[in-house]
DNA sequence: TTTAGATGGCCCGTT
DNA sequence: GCCATCTAAA
């Protein structure tokens, strides 16, 4: 019970692994702490050794120590060594994404906001599903791009542009409370309101947890900041962690400003700067720190390290992004090393797809961090659909994937009978189909298939109720014919093998949840799943090379790093010409994919892409903010081949695209064509099949 | 009325 | 490479 109290540290020795920055982290437990980190300074180390100190050698219960890491892999693995330093796992301590510790508060007070304990979690394509439902026709912006706009709104980063979207918005907030769900901002949001209705509960919260730790503090916002000022009203002990220089996320709400006006917000701040970098060499160092002094909106600091100076970067000019797979390839397998070493990294997913080709035909094997996510598939969705709808009754984007999957003779017809009839008497989806079924509303064909779907979810919810995660889930996939469905509705029997297998591997990661977690509940299950990331399914261990994006490398080193499609417009991406902060945020991230590295960085970049078909590319600019002494450039002829196809002259300098009406151009499916149009990115082209309308973009046309 | 099969459209990054 | 949507068949 109080075993916490037994644990047994020698204070010196685990002092004596620290530098003098480093202990003082580790020292100055009681108010208001900033630790400016750059990459590989060690401030894991910190963190943990803090929070080792803390329970081993200051006698502080885990119970009132909470932890907000960026990943719930981070936190797992800073348990572990906290674990390790104590020798023995501490019970009671509060350790895991800012998302995984407001939905366990929410789980507990959330009834006093009128949703009910068993709420779902929507990621944004449940999102987006349950907005297009609400917008039905006339809208010429899609659901997705709605459901960002929505997320800003609800951040205060957005006005809504009419009443109309106003209204909208208005709707979607309360569809998601009449489906007691919750997205990804009304977590945190509604952990504000609750503590804001409630000051009693925050109290509570912030009575218990007397030292509270934040990692990756650059790349919070503004709402993971109210939350943190709650939490630490009684005690004042807030110890954050963070780099300017490697703030990317932006994009999603984060704010610079929490870590540059920390010590403004937090009266009486120690501020402590971890300058000594561990990880990388001299080199790679030296160019990821005068790339970013390029920055304007920075604090600035400068790192350095004791390792080795280590071999220059090479960037190597490619011919398109076969040339460039191949080349990567070829490093690899010229270096002797462990696949294990290697990271490659790109600004987007769809960068992926040359590279594993070109691994795959060289058998070198490999592992994509995210990308496709294993829970978008749809197998696994419906799977899950199922599982939260026995949880929530209520949730209707879940009950609306599933009521016709597999096919049971509900279609479309009903579907918006039952719409219109919910929204009609405004009750919930579920109740207009029992009301329906009770008046007698529809052909008795159709209601006694909606009786008979109906009896199938109440007898899942009966078995749940004395069942663990697993064993639900094996019922519904049993139950449903799930694999003969797919048999009937696949196209390839190759498809029906791989999705069959990944409902299996779904199963098999429900029955080691169950296994590993105290609570293997259902619902304990749903709520860790929503709140999965890409990394968190990474298994370092595997012995293969790993490709994932810039921004899910965040927190990982490697000894090699390749980074590749580092051209204009992709690395910085065109999106972010928009302004000088987006741009200094692609800078960012482009020093935080050097940083990466411990030993080489190996740096790419084609002179074609199929998702930039508008004619040569450029290198980044960024590369020519790298020191010329730390860097190769590796210069790629294209004299030989290609000199004829394009104009090479000045369509450098064309930034616009190339194509005009008139031209005639090469299509993969469709031939030969000619432009007789360009409008909005679209041309329109007339082949041999017909007149085509094609995004030029996607459309991969080459001039003939 | 539902289902199966074919075609167009598409994404920067993610909790 | 996937998904939504449209169209033809059951």
């Amino acid at each position: 019970m109080f075993d916490e109290l037994f644990f047994h540290i020698d204070e010196k020795k685990l002092l004596s692994q620290l530098n003098d920055a480093q202990r003082q982290a580790v020292l100055t437990t009681e108010g208001p702490v900033l630790v400016i980190a750059g990459a590989g300074s060690g401030k894991t180390r910190v963190l943990t050794y803090r929070i080792a100190y803390l329970i081993g050698v200051k006698g502080v219960s885990p119970y009132r120590i909470l932890a907000m890491t960026f990943t719930n892999k981070a936190a797992e693995q800073m348990k572990r060594r906290i674990a390790n330093l104590l020798n023995g796992e501490p019970r009671g301590l509060w350790m895991g994404t800012f998302h995984s510790i407001c939905v366990r508060i929410l789980r507990w007070h959330i009834d006093l906001l009128g949703y009910n304990r068993n709420f779902t979690i929507y990621d944004r394509t449940d999102q987006a599903t349950l907005l297009k439902s609400l917008m039905g026709r006339g809208w010429s912006e899609n659901p997705r791009s709605m459901a960002s706009k929505i997320s800003r709104f609800k951040n205060g980063r957005y006005v809504p542009e009419n009443d109309i979207e106003a209204k909208l918005f208005q709707r979607y907030q309360e569809a998601l409370k009449d489906a007691n769900a919750l997205d990804f901002d009304d977590i945190l949001l509604k952990t504000i309101e609750l503590f804001e209705k409630f000051p009693d509960v925050a109290k509570s919260y912030s009575k218990r947890f007397k030292y509270i730790h934040v990692d990756e503090y650059q790349d919070t916002n503004r709402s993971q900041y109210v939350i943190l000022k709650h939490l630490s009203q009684v005690h004042g002990n807030i110890f954050v962690v963070g780099d300017e220089d490697q703030a990317i996320y932006g994009f999603r709400g984060a704010d610079i400003n929490n870590i540059l006006d920390f010590e403004r917000d937090f009266p009486n701040t120690t501020v402590i700067r971890l300058e000594q970098n561990y990880r990388s060499t001299q080199t790679i160092l030296k160019a990821a720190s005068t790339l970013v002094s390029h920055n304007v909106l920075r604090k600035g600091k400068t790192l350095w390290t004791e390792n080795p100076v280590g071999k220059k970067i090479p960037i190597i000019e490619c011919r398109d992004e076969d040339d460039e797979a191949r080349r990567v390839a070829e490093i690899i397998v010229k270096s002797g090393r462990p696949y294990s070493h290697f990271l490659i990294l790109y600004r987007t997913n769809a960068q992926s797809r040359a590279i594993e080709q070109a691994l795959r035909a060289r058998n070198i094997p490999y592992t994509v961090v995210g990308g496709m996510k294993f829970y978008e598939r749809k197998e696994i969705k419906d799977i899950l659909a199922y599982l939260k709808l026995i949880v929530n009754p209520e949730d209707t984007v879940s009950l609306r994937r599933i009521l016709n999957v597999p096919p049971r003779g509900i279609g479309m017809r009903t579907v918006k009978f039952i719409q219109d009839f919910s929204e009609h008497n405004g009750i919930s989806f579920f109740n207009a189909i029992l009301l329906s079924i009770e008046q007698k509303m529809l052909r008795p064909l159709t209601i006694n298939r909606l009786r008979n779907f109906v009896q199938t979810i109440e007898r899942f919810r009966e078995l749940a109720s004395t069942m663990d995660a697993y064993q639900i889930a094996k019922v519904v996939v049993e139950e449903t014919d799930y694999f003969e469905y797919l048999n009937r509705s696949a196209q390839t029997e190759s498809e029906v093998e791989s999705r069959r297998e990944n409902v299996m591997e779904l199963l098999g990661s429900i029955k080691s949840f169950v296994e590993e977690n105290e609570d293997g509940s259902l619902e304990s299950y749903l709520s860790a799943v929503s709140l999965k990331t890409d990394i968190d399914e990474w298994d370092e261990n595997a012995g293969v090379v790993s490709l994932m994006t810039v921004h899910t490398a965040k927190g990982l080193e490697f000894p090699v790093v390749i980074i590749i499609g580092v051209v204009d417009s992709v690395f910085p991406h065109y999106r972010s010409f928009t302004s000088q902060e987006q741009v200094e945020e692609e800078r960012r991230l482009l020093h935080v994919a050097i940083t990466r590295a411990k030993e080489e960085v190996y740096i790419t970049f084609p002179r074609y892409m199929s998702i930039r078909p508008m004619g040569e590319l450029e290198p980044s600019p960024f590369l020519d903010e790298l020191p010329e002494d730390a860097i190769v450039w590796l210069g790629y002829g294209l004299e030989e081949e290609e000199s004829s196809a394009s104009s090479a002259s000045d369509s450098r300098s064309e930034s616009s695209q190339p194509f005009k009406p008139g031209d005639i151009v090469y299509h993969q499916f469709f031939g030969r064509g000619e432009i007789l149009k360009i409008k909005d990115g679209k041309a329109i082209i007339r082949f041999p099949v017909g007149v085509k309308t094609l995004v030029l973009e996607y459309a991969n046309l080459s001039k003939v």
